[in-house]
RNA sequence: UCCUCAGUAGCUCAAUGGUAGAGCAUUCGGCUGUUAACCGAAGGGUUGUAGGUUCGAGUCCUACCUGAGGAGCCA
């Protein structure tokens, strides 16, 4: 009878059973004729006993000298034990060796200390390690959750694409391409205009992918290359943006509140300060935020957008997120409606993560007026040619509409509680940064 | 692009301008319930690179390289 093969994070379902687990040893514990290896498979870890005196001495040797990710196939019973790691324990058997890593060169991350650029080097191998997968299983949970709350609530995913002819938002840096003939080509760092060409066919609108800032930024908020999503509404206004916004932030959080508790855990995050987050949000206007911050002794003006710091100070003011609406047009992109009543201020939105985590989501209602938007594509020095398919939109049966971005690896940092946002992707790319 | 800090053993870090050190990892030995196991021993170095000051530089000075944190900009 052929042994059954299990993942570890099924273990539970088979104590009793002799079954065999694939994985990598993860740590090996020696005490003489008793060993301890520590398994690693990708759904968990589970300890596995090897006494000396129950095994052939050559499964025996085998197990004792082997090291660290080396991967193995260990046959054994499943035990429940409170003294394992993850409670169940495996009684080893046998042991089916698919690569001895040498001792002349081994595994280079040992369970003690690294530094960030060894470990950054090392990408590739560091996410084996616990707390790298902790944060990428939280990830998947987010980006799940995303793709759910759009598609419940009638959304339809129309991808944009990642080539475009000029920039979204003409202030910005971007990477160029040279491959197309007669003109150059960058990479899209926003999939904005297209979403607002899809809402008009398809009233509700997301897309969810990769975009691309050339900004020299070097903090930990920022990488290169990231991921975004972002819905447009046909008759839509601010409130509806403001509305769907808090509403999916506390669906994905709730989700992964549901689904990664072991991850959050692992990761030691205050599941209080998550719990915490519900409908409604905060809100407060830009005038009122520059009021605050200048009473907290910030060197912010009426007129300039808020710094890093600043937006650290008002997150903190509150458990849950913080929106803040109507910053001043001329820091805004060239797009924004206009509040009817103050033209210099924009009717748009941030919402800022709690606990000092900033911007997570930027959006707004976009300018549906032709004439409006021409003057402001002329303000802003853009080529009105690039942009004739986007002012067409504003020809026929144009609408009020709005919509938001929000940044994955800034939630996902919020939501685990990272000090940095570079490890929120598998292989980030940053400034200064490019490998793996 | 600018500012600040750092670079010493495979890794994490010590070392008043005066003999280059520890822990982990590796190798050898010991231990039948370990939890980053523990105990004993061994091997392991062109102190990021190039100049300079000095009787003498890991340490001080200059330039460069690499990285980290931050600013501006942004999600």
């Amino acid at each position: 009878m052929k042994t059954e093969r299990i993942t570890i994070g099924d273990a539970s379902k088979h104590v009793g059973e002799t079954v065999q687990v694939p994985g990598w040893l993860y740590n090996l514990r020696k005490s003489g004729k008793i060993v301890f290896p520590l398994l690693r498979d990708g759904t968990g870890l589970m300890q596995c006993v090897a006494v000396k005196s129950a095994l052939p001495e050559a499964v025996f040797d085998t197990i004792k000298d082997l090291t660290q990710e080396s991967s193995v196939v260990f046959t054994g019973k499943i035990r429940a034990d409170q003294r394992a790691p993850g409670g169940y324990e495996m009684d080893v058997e046998n042991v089916d060796v698919m690569q001895h890593i040498p001792e002349s060169d081994p595994y280079p991350i040992t369970p003690k200390d690294h530094g960030i650029d060894f470990l950054m080097d090392h990408r590739h191998l560091w996410l084996r390690s616990q707390r790298q997968h902790a944060i990428l299983g939280v990830r998947h949970e987010v980006i799940r959750a995303v793709r759910d709350y759009f598609d419940s609530h009638g959304f339809t995913l129309v991808d944009t694409p990642i080539f475009t002819p000029a920039a979204c938002e003409g202030t910005t840096t971007l990477f160029e391409v040279n491959y197309f003939e007669d003109e150059k080509a960058y990479l899209a760092q926003s999939g904005q205009l297209y979403n607002e060409a899809t809402a008009m066919a398809f009233g509700k609108v997301y897309c969810f992918g990769p975009t691309f800032r050339a900004e020299k930024s070097k903090t930990r908020r920022h990488l290169t290359e990231f991921w975004m999503v972002e819905p447009e509404m046909a008759y839509a206004t601010l409130e509806d943006v403001k509305r769907v916004g808090e509403e999916m932030i506390v669906f994905v959080v709730n989700r992964v509140l549901e689904n990664r508790r072991a991850e959050l855990k692992a990761l030691e995050r205050d599941v209080s300060k998550l719990e915490a987050i519900q409908t409604p949000f905060p809100r407060m206007s830009y005038d009122d935020a520059v009021k605050l911050l200048q009473s907290k002794g910030s060197e912010i003006q009426w007129g300039g957008d808020f710094g890093g710091t600043d937006e650290t100070l008002l997150s903190q003011e509150h458990n849950r997120p913080l929106m803040v609406d109507g910053y001043p047009s001329a820091v805004k992109a060239f797009y924004m409606q206009p509040e009817p009543s103050r033209p210099e201020v924009a009717l748009c939105v941030d919402i800022l993560a709690p606990e000092g985590y900033g911007e997570i989501i930027g959006g707004g209602q976009r300018i549906h007026d032709y004439d409006l938007l021409l003057r402001r594509i002329e303000e802003h020095k853009l080529p009105k040619q690039a942009f004739d398919w986007y002012l067409d939109l504003r020809r026929f049966g144009t609408v009020p509409h709005g919509g938001f971005g929000m940044g994955i690896e800034r939630c996902v940092a919020w939501i685990c509680g990272l000090e940095h946002i570079r490890e929120t992707i598998a292989f980030p790319r940053m400034l200064y940064r490019l490998h793996p």
